[in-house]
DNA sequence: GGATGTGAATGCATTCACAGCA
DNA sequence: TGCTGTGAATGCATTCACATCC
């Protein structure tokens, strides 16, 4: 998967996220009504940068208003492709992976975990919430079964490249990576890495003194 | 805390640790000597950011033959900041947090969970691991008296920032942050952040059909 | 007056391409 | 020949600044 479609810069991408949490807060405070400067102001970006990036999708805002919250907020659930629900399934079922099926913030965000694997024998059959962990080898059946596009991938590091090539072979579109490795797939499938050891290191280095 | 120290683009300084984790797999096996070019390939960049990247920071490399993967190991280790051990703190003790403390990878890579705290009473006291919660009116003083620097933060959204404005009076310098919310913290203050549900949109994005 | 949306200008980061060294 | 280190050139992203609209 390489560059993005929709002609806009990946960085604006990214901050699509940011804008519709911030729009969401609002939301609960029951703000009708935000400005590119307030949202701006609230994520330490310039008003400039939250204009371009919102009208790189469309023209959403009024001028000498601002923009109206709850429908931004439709609309960036719709460019995101998270107002309807995308079926998710959890490889790796060890502390981390557990403790991402206990969260409950996927749903409202549009993700629902529908089942769980393991390639550890011993996890196989034990129950995670409401989902019991499955073998590896039921993967491609299940995957295909309940539709699923997204695959959490939260297994040892040396285990993360074989279950991707498995992931590779199903109707898995992306991969949200917590193992510290980086995945060889094919271009038809997106990844994204969350690599905490290598997070911590930026902070060291931030805050080193010299 | 503002920009990057050292003159060296931000980006530059992201990828050091992906070149680091691939020299620790080249150390496995045993290799002595990489060059810009092979380092390049497995990391999906190309051999000029390489070789850039690395010369922001000092002369490593010998024309003709590469670099030396141990040599640069130190070095890149010592540009972290992470070739001493630095003690941690984990803030919040629910699922996330207990599976974070049960990660074994932490230590190799320079960072020792030495404490850990929750506001939450029927948490206190519990162990995790080898340590047992605190109350967070202790913070200040363990944090003081076991001299730490960094804190991961892996509490609820709501809790984030009054946590982090209580991390913020002690001697606290880096923060890593699982919570969905920006933190504003004074810019002596360095935060990485972590959101798991936006890396979902992200790849949600990604792989739309639209 | 108070906003947006957007070309033009600026500022960064990446890539090129090559001099110089082993 | 094979490779690094690095100025110069390119390519992106951000910011500026203003015409336009409520």
């Amino acid at each position: 998967m390489s560059p993005t479609r929709h002609d806009a810069p990946n960085p604006a991408v990214r901050r699509l996220s940011l804008y519709l949490r911030q729009l969401e807060a609002l939301h609960e405070r029951s703000v009708r009504t935000v400005s590119s400067r307030r949202l701006a102001e609230t994520l330490a970006l310039t008003d400039a940068q939250v204009r371009k990036d919102l009208a790189y999708f469309g023209q959403f805002g009024r001028p000498g208003v601002g923009y109206e919250v709850d429908p931004l907020i439709h609309r960036l659930r719709h460019i995101l492709g998270t107002d309807t629900v995308s079926n998710t399934v959890l490889i790796g079922t060890g502390n981390l992976g557990r403790a991402l099926a206990a969260y409950d913030g996927f749903v409202p965000k549009g993700f629902q975990l529908v089942a769980c694997f393991d390639g550890d024998e011993k996890k196989v059959g034990k129950k995670v919430g409401p989902m019991t962990t499955q073998p590896m080898k039921e993967l491609a059946a299940t995957v295909t079964k309940l539709d699923v596009r997204l695959a959490i991938l939260a297994v040892p590091a040396e285990a993360a490249q074989p279950v991707a090539d498995a992931l590779a072979k199903t109707t898995i579109r992306g991969i949200l990576n917590f193992a510290p490795v980086r995945l060889k797939v094919p271009d038809t499938i997106g990844v994204r890495a969350l690599d905490v050891a290598a997070e911590l290191e930026q902070l060291s280095f931030l805050t080193r003194i010299d």
